[in-house]
DNA sequence: TTAGTGATATCC
DNA sequence: GATATCACTAAA
């Protein structure tokens, strides 16, 4: 069953643990690409530091506040593309950033294999026909671990256990 | 451990 | 206009 609205329109801290062990469905003139979600992080709104939106609202943080299920792709250190969708509802600026899926380690490359980069930006994870998001009943036991690089967002925000991780068994 | 890379935000 | 920063990876 493929995700809609619904699924995204909700806090972050409930989406995240919910994506890991879902499958990313990623077509391309190439064929289509199937990927279990085995680690996300949510970031929280403007009153998290780590969060892109917590400077205030700008151009490329714009889609932070757009509906639930749109995509929100960001070019980090000139090299690679981070993937995240929005949840929490429009002019809430929550998002879940997939970190990493099977078989791969790593949010850059999760989105280099998936051949995603910013023409997908803005685009929505339902009514698609080009990436969406499948659940196959499959579940997981999932563990909690604190973000990774974001040491600069301060104590209370670095700490939090916003990391969801698929368990081995 | 360090280099590489470029969009974005922030400061002139 | 300039420069500092960054939700990373690969190579060493």
């Amino acid at each position: 069953m493929i995700l809609g609205k619904d699924f995204f329109d909700r806090d972050c801290l409930e989406v995240a643990p919910e994506l890991v062990g879902k499958i990313i469905v990623r077509k391309t003139d190439d064929g289509e690409m199937r990927v279990r979600i085995t680690e996300t992080e949510a970031y929280r709104g403007e009153e998290d530091k780590a969060c892109h939106a917590s400077r205030g609202r700008t151009p490329r943080t714009e889609l932070l506040y757009a509906e639930s299920g749109t995509i929100y792709i960001y070019l980090i250190y000139g090299m690679h593309w981070l993937m995240n969708v929005v949840t929490g509802g429009k002019d809430n600026p929550q998002g879940v950033l997939f970190r990493c899926g099977e078989g791969l380690s790593g949010p850059g490359k999760l989105t280099r294999h998936l051949k995603i980069d910013k023409s997908l930006n803005g685009k929505s994870f339902f009514s698609n026909p080009q990436i969406w998001i499948e659940d196959d009943g499959f579940k997981s036991a999932i563990k909690t671990a604190p973000r990774v690089g974001v040491d600069y967002a301060g104590d209370e925000w670095k700490s939090k256990p916003w990391r969801f991780i698929m368990s081995a068994e």
